[in-house]
DNA sequence: AGCACGCCGACT
DNA sequence: GTCGGCGTGCTC
């Protein structure tokens, strides 16, 4: 009898496909294979085996069976889950958990050694390059520095075989981890939380909890005793923490070492691929214990998980947006159900969903009031731009300006937060009325002063700034409107030229090595005044920092989508979170036109409990998540006719449901992206109704033609 | 995703 | 007369 595997294919495929196992093979589910593919042959995973001869048509065989470490049973099922959450094929998040597999093994190092046999004329740089290299084998160039001879001494050497390369393959190598060292101490409330996460770690199976405690209440801690509870328990468990960014993983990376004296291993889109392979198989082989990573680190093939971290839970930036469109933080929870293990949302200001789900008794609800040590919560104030506002052409209230120059005579520092890179967000022609875009898109090009270009933000397009209008041809008619970072960190400059000035955003600071020095100059006291996108906004301890400016408070409330009171409530508390972390008290001035909305009532009464309450009343009567479910479908096009005759001839074939709304379509917000037309429609159902079954069936019956694509997004976040 | 097939423009 | 552009469709 011989059996047909199921192989999926890290392609758009829409489902596994069966071929014939060849005698003696022995595939096992997960095994890596080559098949062909129709002219071609691809490497696919064993999803499934039965008996079987393959039915009304011959299966094709099986090519070979690749030696690579098997994905995991659990990362499969997980792959399989995730493609049907977010109604994509399953090839998609099986690219994502191959990602690490596909790159490069680290190249063997070329190392040097003695060989004993004499070169044909000794001279003394020759000997003492000799003696260097019998201490051991060496690169070619640490033996030339050790021996203080030049690379050409060393070449002659090999050419007359004293010396011989030997390659070297690195070894897979991750710290040893201290599990028995008992940490810090933790104050009451921690100790009482930590009792519990390591209690839900000991009892095995499916947990969950959320860790929800304010700014400074010292989370961190409380969960790294659930991850030495984790690695102690078990000697092949493995602990994930999911980080939103990579601009934190420094610090945290830091913080394991500390606890742990051993680094994790680290897993995001800054990791050079040769060490991808290397984490890739340390995670598969169970090497790796503590990964710490970005979202993506969600698809490694864990040996044996029994945790996952999922810290600033409420961040958006664990929601992906393009390709395999997917929230990592729904993800994981439900990955730790499939291996039935332990997860933990962690934040100061949990996302509706989570305080939802927590309420409802779905996760245990932990909550750590007390700030750490001597320090205490920022005075928030709202500063009413319509009664206090600034210059024409300036950005900072007197009132603001005012606390700005107290805490500079004082030798405190200020952070100034605007969520907005570059210098002004829109550039437009006072002559003929023309806004600055991109070709064949519809947002805006952004000003950079300090690159002297304007940039699309979405598309990276960039042009020179022109001096006269292209549209009009008037000279020096362009104006820029509105402030970016850049431009506040002009205006402090005049404001106080004596006073030390830095902006932090995604342009002045580009990875993780740059973060750490700027956050530590600012940790050193030698930056006053500190200008900040939200690169900023959480993580980091200033000891000296005592006033937070947020210059444009409404900001995240206009363009008005779900989840903008939620996003902008979440933002600025972070961020007025970040004044006196100490023992110096800490100020927080939000500069707003709207003081009486319930946002910055909220942030003002630092009650997060009556916004969460009010904002919770609203989803629920309009049914909204976490009450009802969302979707978002956004089909595009090139040409404007073709779009709109799919569009209208989908719409139609729309499956009648109970319990479902749909709305549009609608021109997309950024109707034009890189010359593609882009239509939405929006669909709202009850939490009963089986949303992605309902997706499904309706794109099936419409399929795109030609140019058109259709997007399907499962829970968006962006409504653009 | 690749890769072949297929039907319309400028070249040895 | 071909070479080759990339639109459309298929791969167990």
């Amino acid at each position: 009898m011989t059996r047909i595997a199921s192989i999926l294919l890290p392609m758009p495929l829409p489902e596994a496909f069966d071929y014939a196992e060849p005698e003696g093979m022995e595939l096992a589910i997960g095994d890596h294979v080559a098949v062909p593919l129709g002219p071609r042959t691809a490497r696919g995973v064993v999803s499934a085996l039965r008996e079987g001869a393959g039915g009304n048509r011959p299966l094709k065989p099986v090519l070979e069976k690749l030696d690579d470490p098997a994905l995991p049973e659990g990362t499969l099922r997980f792959v399989e889950w995730a493609a049907r959450y977010s109604v994509d094929v399953p090839g998609q998040p099986l690219a994502m958990a191959l990602r690490g597999l596909r790159a490069p093994r680290p190249k063997p190092a070329r190392l040097l050694e003695a060989t004993g046999q004499a070169p044909g004329r000794m001279t003394p740089a020759r000997e003492k390059a000799i003696a260097a290299a019998a201490e051991g084998p060496l690169p070619p160039s640490d033996l030339a520095a050790k021996a203080g001879v030049s690379a050409g001494v060393i070449k002659g050497l090999v050419d007359e075989g004293a010396l011989a390369v030997r390659l070297e393959t690195p070894d897979i190598r991750f710290d040893d981890l201290d599990l028995a060292s008992p940490g810090p101490v933790l104050n009451p409330g921690q100790r009482a939380a930590a009792d519990v996460l390591v209690e839900m770690v000991h009892a095995g199976g499916f947990q969950s909890a959320l860790l929800d405690g304010v700014t400074g209440s010292g989370k961190t801690e409380v969960y790294l005793e659930a991850v030495a509870a984790a690695l102690a328990a078990d000697p092949t468990a493995q602990v994930l923490v999911l980080l939103p960014e990579i601009a934190l993983t420094q610090a945290v990376l830091t913080r394991f070492q500390a606890r742990f004296g051993g680094m994790p291993a680290e897993w995001h889109s800054a990791v050079p691929p040769p060490r991808r392979r290397q984490v890739w198989e340390g995670v598969a082989s169970g090497k790796a214990r503590i990964v710490v990573g970005a979202r993506s680190a969600l698809f490694l093939p864990y040996a044996n998980l029994k945790l996952i971290i999922v810290d600033e839970e409420h961040d958006g930036s664990f929601k992906q947006e393009e390709g395999f469109i997917y929230q990592a933080r729904d993800l994981a929870v439900a990955r730790a159900h499939l291996e039935k293990c332990a997860v933990v949302l962690a934040s100061a200001t949990p996302s509706l969903e989570t305080l939802w789900n927590a309420g409802q008794g779905r996760y245990r609800w932990l909550r750590l009031a007390a700030r750490h040590g001597a320090s205490q919560l920022p005075d928030v104030e709202l500063i009413d731009m319509r009664e206090t506002p600034p210059e024409t052409g300036r950005w900072l209230s007197p009132p603001l300006v005012r606390a700005m120059a107290e805490t500079f005579e004082r030798g405190e520092q200020t952070l100034l937060f605007l969520n907005r890179r570059g210098y002004a967000p829109l550039v437009l022609c006072r002559a003929c009325g023309e806004r600055m875009k991109a070709p064949d898109t519809d947002s805006w090009l952004v000003e950079h002063r300090y690159t002297g270009r304007l940039v699309c933000h979405l598309t990276g397009f960039s042009m020179p700034r022109p001096d006269k209008c292209p549209h009009c041809g008037a000279q020096d008619s362009l104006v820029s409107i509105g402030p970016g970072v850049e431009r506040v960190e002009e205006e402090v400059r005049s404001l106080f030229p004596q006073a030390r000035v830095a902006v932090f955003s995604s342009d002045t600071v580009f990875d993780a090595e740059g973060a750490r020095t700027l956050v530590a100059t600012m940790a050193a006291g030698e930056i006053d005044v500190l200008v900040a996108t939200q690169a900023a906004a959480k993580g980091h301890d200033f000891p000296n920092l005592t006033l937070v400016g947020v210059v444009d408070a409404d900001l995240g409330l206009r363009g008005g989508d779900l989840r903008a009171g939620e996003r902008t409530f979440q933002l600025l508390a972070q961020a007025s979170g970040r004044a006196g972390r100490r023992e110096r008290p800490g100020r927080a001035l939000l500069q707003t036109y709207a003081p009486e909305h319930a946002v910055m009532q909220a942030l003002k009464d630092q009650d997060r409990d009556a916004f969460v309450e009010a904002e919770m009343m609203g989803r629920e009567l309009a049914a909204l998540p976490p009450f009802g479910r969302l979707a978002a479908i956004i089909v595009s096009g090139p040409d404007p006719a073709a779009l709109e005759t799919y569009v209208r001839n989908l719409a139609s074939v729309a499956p009648n449901a109970e319990g479902v709304d749909i709305f549009g379509p609608a021109d997309a917000p950024l109707a034009l992206v890189r010359g593609r037309r882009r239509k939405r429609f929006l669909v709202r159902a009850d939490r009963t109704v089986d949303l992605q079954g309902f997706l499904a069936a309706w794109r099936a019956r419409a399929r795109p033609p030609g140019q058109i694509r259709v997007t399907l997004d499962v829970d968006p976040y962006s409504f653009l």
